[in-house]
DNA sequence: ACGCCGCACTTCGTTTTTACAAGCATGTTC
DNA sequence: GAACATGCTTGTAAAAACGAAGTGCGGCGT
């Protein structure tokens, strides 16, 4: 399997590069990603825990019941991935 | 809709990415890129198309019934996201 | 202390996407 | 002119995604 399919088998489900993006920003909350996203809750679920499994997120626990999800290393490092799709997304777009 | 989702829309769909980089080694053909990928032949027939109509790729007739696809310069535009994809890939593999 | 609310998910039924297998049209080879 | 290669299309089943509703749990107000 080449690298770029083992990248895809892990980013190339739906909603887990968005879901990435949106952590760039920092930790955020489940409910925070769903509303952000627009995402359906269960595959949101879903994608976390693929996501964690892979390493590329962790849960922190916060109070209660609540946790923030945070980007691994591994996840930080698809900042220029994801810039340089976002690039060429917005070069088809500008008109 | 953001632009890295605008860049998903026409490249999230499954075997597309892959298409597209086993077409940044050069112009090929159906059965070519059928056999490199593996990918299911109403699938790719799929891809090509809405690749085509995305302005990725573009078909080149070649003699008789058979033709080669090769990438538009806005296909060519994704060889650096593609890399920075797989080197992703890269450093999760090596051991 | 009891009910109610928000958060983080699950579960369920339906629709969409993908996969696998077979078939078809056209042109080339022998 | 029969067999074969190429480039798809069609049909059906399995898998994934969607949307809405429900569950469990701790805090909060009264």
């Amino acid at each position: 399997m080449s690298d770029l399919a083992a990248a895809l088998d892990i980013l190339g489900a739906r909603w887990a590069l968005l879901v990435v993006d949106q952590l760039l920003d920092g930790p955020q909350r489940y409910g925070d990603l769903q509303r952000a996203l627009g995402a359906p809750t269960n595959m949101l679920a879903i994608r976390l825990r693929e996501l964690e499994a892979a390493g590329v997120l962790s849960r922190l626990p916060l109070k209660h019941n609540t946790r923030a999800y945070a980007l691994t290393e591994r996840g930080l490092a698809l900042r220029e991935p994801i810039l340089a799709l976002r690039r060429w997304g917005a070069e088809g777009a500008p008109p």
